[in-house]
RNA sequence: GGAGGGGUGCCCGAGUGGUUAAAGGGAGCAGACUGUAAAUCUGCCGGCGAUGCCUACAAAGGUUCAAAUCCUUUCCCCUCCA
C-alpha cells in the first residue's frame, strides 16, 4: 500500500475541518500506519431513522471521501441498536422504534445514497446491535462504571436541559456510551462527527483508553447552515437541500441562500482550489461586487455534482427564464377539475385557486388573492367575489414560484 | 413518600375573569424594491362563499351573563426535601 506524503495528507485532512484533536495524534497515527503498512480505520456514527440525505450531511461525507482517497479505510457505523430500542419515554415522537426489517432497509438507502460522495466499495458499513447486542447486563454495567454523572453532565445538551427544568432520560446517558463503544468495537483510529458531537467523540477516546486502546483521533467539521442562514441545515427546520432534489430547486435553493453563505458552501461543499477560495473572498468584500455571479456558479457546480452537467445548464436556463426574465417554467404541474363542478363553467375564484393545492385552504386562497399574489393567464386578480371561467390550459400562478395548469376532465 | 413550580398557536414566549383568534420574537408566505428565491421595508400568518359563524390556550367536567384565566378530576414535565 502507497501512502502519500504524512504532511501532505495532514494538509489536506485539516482542510475545513472546525476542530482536530490532535494534530500531533494524526500525525502519529498516519506514521504508525505507515509503517504497519496498514490504513487507518476512520469511522463515521449515523442515526438509522432518517436516511435521506442533504448537503449539511456531505460536509462530513466529502471529509470521510478524502480519507478514501488517501487510501485509508471508512467505516459507516448504522446504530442499529439504538434505533431499535427506541426512545423509552415515548413521548419524543421524532425517535420511533424501528422493526430489524426497516433498519436493514435504511441501511440499503444509506448505502446507495452516501454512494452519491464516498466509494461505494472502498466503504464498509456496519452495524453496532452486532457487538452492543451482544453485551450482558454485567458488560454494561461496567461500561457505565467507566463514565460518572459529572461528566455526562458536563455535557452542553445535558446541562442546559438539566438547568431549564427539560426531562433527560436515563437512557440518554447510554447514547454517548454506545457511541463511544463504536470505537472500542472497531479500535477506530479516527472518528469524524459535526461539532454537535462533540461529547459523543470525546467519550470515545476516553473509554478507548479505559478499553486499554490507543485514543482516536477526532475530527470535528462544522454544522453546515441551512438556507435560512442561521440554523443548521436539517430536514426538520425544512432549510435544507436534498440531494435528490430536482436539479431546479437544487438551484433554485441554492440562489435563496443569503449572501453570507456563498464563501463557506464553497469551503465545504465544493473542491474548489484555496487559491479560488481566497479570490471569492476578496471579491465578495468588495463594495459594490455582485455576489450573484458566485451564487449561480455554485448553484451549477452542485447540481453538477450531485445530478450532471445537462441537469446543472438546464437549471440555469430555467432559472434565468422563470425569476430573471419572469416567464413560466417548463413543467407546471397539471391539476384536473371536474367540469361538472362549474357553473355555466364558471367557478368562484377563491375555489379556483384552492384547488390548485397551491395553498392549503379558501381563506388562504382568499389572502392570496387579496395580497395581489395570484395571477390566471397573465392577469392579475385582487378581488375574491368574482367568478372565473375556467378554460382547459389555464395558468394559475401564486407568488413568484407556484404555478399550475388547469386541465378540465 | 412530602412540598412546590409548570403544560399557550409551526417553534420560542406574554397573558390570572370580559375590548383575546390570544402581546412580542422567530420561521413561513405575499407585496414593494433590487443584484437573486440575497439584503431591506410593508403586509399576511386557524377554518368557513364570511361585516357574521365555528374551532382553539394538555384532557375531561364544572362555576359564571362571560373562562387561556376560577374550581374538580385525569395525564405529562420539572424542582426541592426524604
Amino acid at each position: 500500500m502507497l501512502f502519500m506524503d504524512i504532511n501532505k495528507q495532514v494538509e489536506i485532512l485539516k482542510r475545513g475541518v472546525s476542530d482536530l484533536i490532535s494534530e500531533e495524534e494524526l500525525k502519529e497515527k498516519l506514521i504508525e500506519a505507515e509503517k504497519e503498512e496498514r490504513p487507518l480505520k476512520v469511522k463515521l456514527g449515523l442515526d438509522p431513522t432518517a436516511p435521506d440525505i442533504h448537503l449539511g450531511h456531505t460536509v462530513v461525507l466529502r471529509k470521510l471521501k478524502q480519507f478514501q482517497d488517501l487510501g485509508h479505510e471508512v467505516y459507516l457505523i448504522i446504530g442499529d441498536f439504538t434505533g431499535m430500542i427506541g426512545d423509552p419515554s415515548g413521548k419524543s415522537e421524532t425517535r420511533k422504534q424501528l422493526t430489524r426489517e426497516e433498519v436493514v432497509e435504511n441501511a440499503r438507502t444509506y448505502k446507495e445514497q452516501f454512494s452519491k460522495v464516498l466509494d461505494r466499495d472502498k466503504t464498509k458499513l456496519v452495524f453496532n446491535g452486532d457487538w452492543l447486542g451482544e453485551l450482558n447486563f454485567a458488560d454494561v454495567l461496567e461500561l457505565s462504571s467507566k463514565y460518572t454523572v459529572a461528566r455526562m453532565l458536563e455535557r452542553d445538551d445535558f446541562s442546559k436541559r438539566y438547568q431549564q427544568e427539560k426531562p433527560i432520560g436515563i437512557h440518554e446517558f447510554f447514547y454517548p456510551l454506545m457511541q463511544g463503544y463504536d470505537s472500542v468495537a472497531i479500535n477506530a483510529d479516527v472518528e469524524l462527527g459535526g461539532t454537535d458531537q462533540r461529547f459523543n467523540l470525546l467519550v470515545g477516546r476516553n473509554l478507548q483508553k479505559e478499553y486499554g486502546q490507543k485514543p482516536q483521533v477526532v475530527i470535528m467539521m462544522p454544522l453546515l447552515e441551512g438556507l435560512d442562514g442561521v440554523n443548521k441545515m436539517s430536514k426538520s427546520l425544512g432549510n435544507y437541500i436534498g440531494i435528490y432534489d430536482k436539479p431546479s430547486d437544487m438551484y433554485g435553493k441554492i440562489m435563496s441562500i443569503p449572501d453570507d453563505l456563498i464563501l463557506r458552501y464553497f469551503e465545504l461543499l465544493t473542491d474548489v482550489s484555496s487559491e479560488k477560495l481566497a479570490e471569492i473572498k476578496e471579491k465578495l468584500n468588495q463594495d459594490n461586487f455582485n455576489p450573484m455571479s458566485f451564487k449561480k456558479e455554485l448553484a451549477y457546480m452542485i447540481v453538477k455534482e450531485y445530478h450532471d452537467k445537462d441537469a446543472a445548464e438546464n437549471a440555469a436556463a430555467e432559472f434565468e427564464n422563470v425569476f430573471s426574465k419572469g416567464n413560466l417554467p417548463e413543467d407546471i404541474p397539471v391539476i384536473e377539475i371536474d367540469s361538472s363542478d362549474l357553473e355555466d363553467g364558471e367557478l368562484w375564484i377563491v375555489k379556483l385557486v384552492a384547488a390548485t393545492g397551491l395553498v392549503d385552504s379558501n381563506s388562504q386562497a382568499r389572502r392570496m388573492i387579496k395580497q395581489g399574489a395570484v395571477t390566471i393567464d397573465d392577469k392579475k386578480y385582487e378581488k375574491i367575489n368574482l367568478n372565473i371561467k375556467v378554460k382547459d390550459g389555464m395558468i394559475i400562478q401564486i407568488g413568484k414560484r407556484r404555478f399550475a395548469k388547469i386541465r378540465l376532465v
